[in-house]
DNA sequence: TGTTTTAGTATTTTT
DNA sequence: TACTAAAACA
């Protein structure tokens, strides 16, 4: 074997001398399976980092016998990084990647068996759908009824429950052969024949394609270990120790793989005196997770893998980690009430020798825009009191569609902010259009991104020039590539779509020549494919602003493609490709240790695995938080609250919880009743800054002689400030990763009264707890006549009293915070008139005017 | 074929 | 509301 000069020894004391008496046994732990039962906080990433220094150090092992597997890419750097630092440069060699990626890897090497082509494509869940759906249209599904995204919803499901396509072909569709040309489903009632018969063709295609989507990754390992013996055996021999992490979230086809991989089936016993996994029997396994914490399930993650681990491998050992090393004690009983509610779990119970810390702070808000107001003056109040950096903090969410409103009320507050989530930037238009290009390059055989790019740019070739070719591919069972290249013999093909084709031939060609000669150096690859395609000409050229951030977008592409090539040794464009079709939103969070200077915003799911001093829960309304999706279904609502129970414990040191007494959802304003996890969690563990909110007042009966009849609809806020034109106008927040225009105009409602059925608050004491109560508002519009309003409707209320008729470009002004600036520009829009300045070294702001604590010089 | 208008529909969560 | 896709029009 190779030599391993750079690997670091440690010694035992080093390795486990700082760690507790649970998390040193897990260290150390000598057998062939291991389950570390690791709450929230409970150092299991330190454990789990040890412990493979304490397998290579102790065990005497090699880092090429080692497969450490996580969920996302930031946690396997973090790992990485981590192990470097305890071990040496050696870490850098070793296979620590995720699922897919390690995946990935084994198919570019022994995919061949499967007739994998080497560049072959992975489908993300746009492309997949796109094939879905034409395959849908040509079997004369009617795709409103059957969605493309829920068939290849069921198609995933399958997967995941390794179900091959042969299998329910045989039991629902035995007459329908896959590629077979002009089929059509005439009976639409039986869906499992529907399902089973797209499902066949798609994996068709996809084979035609040379592509994989992302459920593939894994099932086709699986093939490949199951069906070719002699790869098995290679991996087999040379995984020794396989470890996990976040083990409840694996599905059957993962936990199928792991099994595979570590040949726990194979029937080889292992040496009987073995004191490490040596050379022959299974590999070792540890595995890392927290059942209360599984909140992927409707993704497939199926929680028994980590709850039957002690019965899926024989001699299995279960160390618990229960101290937490995170939160305050206040924290912890939060999240332990909360998650008790969950039925059939194992009793768990962290605990901490921190202390019980501040109380968790509750406010309940009229509606989300107020919400959103006041988490965001107490950010700034917390930053300016009590010097919490803003990096400290983060707010987090249940879906997505609510950042709109906490976005917009810290732009206001003049907050720094980073949105992790949301559109992801290889998702968006023009990234895919180049990727595309790039794919079709180097795998001609891609139909689904060939016939993407046929058209982008506008070169005359609409659906009929597609269909032309397309008709003669399918007559002759050959991809669109192909027909492409024979296209003479194709007849009567009218003389404008035949030049039309020949040119892009010739495009794709020339292209593609330049691809084989640079194969190494991407970047330059990418450089060609833009400016060759037309890409970037058709969008420079454009008017619409829009369109010039998506020029930065590509520019930006490329960038990222140079730095891939700078940081990998054996650069390929397929490489390149690879780290594009892998990415999460996690991935865009910067390193622990760099300290970003903003408020983070994320959802709930994306923040699993973070910590934060301060953090921000919000929208706890029954239909926000739980999802009014699975409201109905008890393991639904078991699997939110296990969300509840992540988000509770990604707190430090504070924790707060907000809610909003109206929230709307698609331009409907509903009234929504505060979360039944609000109610779990023991009350005088919460502050309450404002328990009820004006309306809930009023209808309850308390104090209904007070005069905020209607102050929850408050003009002030519904009428918030546009920001018109291209959201990089602003320079507050950089929004890592999503973008374009989404914050558009806040929210304008005028009366928001919804009718139905009414049903009073605090009717908490029935069965079923509805999402949304529909109430009639006696009050349409017209509030804010009030003179009591809540506490945070000051701060928009606030106004400075400057006059924007007073500042004109070039001005000098003074800025609380910035400092010195200039006026660059003013936006004249009445009570919401908008000032940009640019403050130097600070970079250049755009500032509501009325609440902007700046002075005229 | 390309552009504009209109209509319909969608929101969980993501490797 | 906001985005996408079909439809209508140039």
């Amino acid at each position: 074997m190779e030599q391993e000069p750079e690997l670091i020894a440690r010694t035992a004391d080093e390795l486990v001398g700082d760690l507790n008496k649970q998390q040193a046994e897990a260290v150390q732990y000598r057998g062939a399976a291991l389950l570390i039962g690791a709450g929230a906080g409970s150092g299991k990433t330190r454990v789990l980092t040890r412990r493979i220094a304490w397998i290579l150090s102790q065990f005497g092992a090699w880092p090429s016998q080692i497969l450490a597997i996580t969920f996302t890419n930031k946690a396997a750097a973090e790992m990485r990084e981590r192990l470097t630092a305890l071990i040496g440069p050696v870490a850098q060699r070793m296979w620590v990647s995720t699922f897919h990626s390690a995946c990935v890897r084994i198919l570019r090497r022994d995919g061949k068996a499967l007739g994998l082509k080497s560049g072959f494509s992975i489908y993300d869940s746009a492309d997949s759908e796109r094939l879905v759906k034409i395959i849908a249209t040509e079997f004369n599904v009617d795709i409103k009824r059957y969605t493309p995204r829920s068939i290849l919803g069921r198609i995933s499901d399958y997967k995941n429950q390794l179900i091959g396509w042969r299998t329910q072909l045989a039991a629902y569709a035995p007459d329908f052969k896959p590629g077979s040309r002009g089929y059509r489903i005439s009976n639409f009632d039986n869906v499992e024949e529907l399902y089973a018969i797209i499902y066949a063709e798609y994996e068709h295609r996809l084979a035609m394609a040379n592509a994989v989507d992302f459920d593939d990754l894994i099932v086709r390992t699986v093939e490949l270990l199951r069906d070719h013996p002699d790869v098995a055996e290679y991996y087999r021999h040379k995984f020794r120790y396989i470890l996990v992490d976040e083990y409840q979230d694996t599905n059957h086809a993962q936990y199928v793989l792991i099994r595979e991989l570590a040949g726990v089936d194979a029937g080889e016993s292992p040496a009987p005196t073995a004191m490490a996994a040596g050379r022959q029997g299974p590999a070792w396994i540890t595995v890392v997770g927290d059942s209360d914490q599984s909140i992927y399930a409707f993704r497939g993650a199926d929680i028994r893998n980590i709850q039957d681990f002690e019965e899926d491998f024989p001699d299995a050992k279960t160390i618990l980690l229960e101290q937490n090393y995170r939160s305050t004690q206040t924290i912890l009983d939060a999240a332990n009430a909360v998650i008790s509610h969950n039925e059939g779990r194992k009793p768990k119970k962290l605990w901490t020798a921190v202390g019980k810390g501040e109380p968790i702070v509750g406010y309940a808000a009229d509606n989300a825009q107020q919400e959103a107001v006041w988490v965001a003056s107490e950010i700034a109040r917390l930053h300016a009191e009590e010097n919490i950096p803003y990096s400290d903090m983060a707010i987090m969410y249940r879906a997505n569609a609510q950042s709109r409103s906490l976005e917009e009320a810290l732009i206001n507050a003049g907050l720094p902010y980073q949105l992790i989530g949301g559109t992801k930037f290889y998702e968006r238009k023009e990234i895919k259009d180049a990727l595309a290009y790039l794919q079709a390059i180097l795998n001609p055989a891609d139909d689904v991104n060939l016939r993407r790019i046929l058209n982008v740019p506008k070169r005359g070739l609409g659906a009929r020039a597609e269909s032309i070719v397309l008709d003669y591919a399918r007559e002759r069972g050959t991809s669109f590539f192909d027909a492409l290249m024979h296209m003479e013999q194709i007849e009567g093909m009218p003389t404008r779509t035949a030049k039309g084709l020949k040119a892009f031939r010739d495009l794709m060609a020339s292209m593609s020549a330049f691809a084989r000669a640079n194969i190494t150096k991407p970047s330059e690859i990418v450089a060609e494919v833009l400016s060759k395609s037309g890409l970037l000409e058709e969008l420079q050229k454009s008017v619409d602003p829009q369109d010039q951030s998506r020029v930065e977008n590509l520019s930006q592409l490329q960038s990222t493609a140079a730095e891939y090539e700078q940081n990998t040794p054996d650069a390929t464009l397929g490489g390149f490709l690879e780290t594009t079709a892998l990415v999460a939103d996690s991935d865009q969070l910067p390193d622990e240790n760099e300290d970003s200077g903003k408020v983070t915003m994320m959802t709930l799911h994306t923040a699993k695995g973070l910590e934060y001093p301060v953090v921000f829960l919000t929208g706890l309304e029954q239909g926000t938080f739980p999802h009014s999706r699975s409201l109905e279904d008890t393991s639904e609502l078991a699997e939110e609250r296990r969300l509840a129970y992540v988000g509770i414990t990604r707190a430090k040191r504070r924790l707060y919880v907000t809610r909003a007494a109206v929230r709307a959802q698609w331009g409907q304003a509903n009234d929504m009743l505060p979360s039944q996890f609000l109610d779990e969690i023991p009350d005088e563990l919460i502050d309450w800054k404002r328990r009820e909110t004006g309306s809930e007042r009023m209808r309850t009966g308390w104090g209904s002689e007070s005069d905020e009849f209607g102050g929850w609809e408050d003009d002030d806020f519904s009428s918030g400030p546009t920001f018109g034109g291209s959201p990089y106008g602003s320079s507050y927040g950089s929004r890592s990763g999503s973008n374009s225009g989404r914050w558009g105009s806040a929210a304008s409602r005028s009366g928001s009264s919804s009718y139905g059925s009414s049903s009073r608050y605090g009717a908490h004491s029935g069965g079923t707890r509805g999402g949304k109560v529909s109430t009639r508002h006696v009050t349409p519009k017209n509030g804010g006549a009030s003179g009591a309003k809540s506490v945070a409707v000051s701060s928009l209320q606030k106004d400075n009293g400057l006059n924007i008729a007073d500042f004109t470009i070039g001005d000098l002004v003074t800025h609380d915070q910035y400092g010195l600036g200039k006026v660059v520009d003013t936006q004249d829009r009445g009570r919401n008139s908008v000032i940009t300045i640019d403050f130097g070294t600070e970079g250049t702001k755009r500032l509501m005017l009325r609440v902007a604590p700046i002075e005229k010089l």
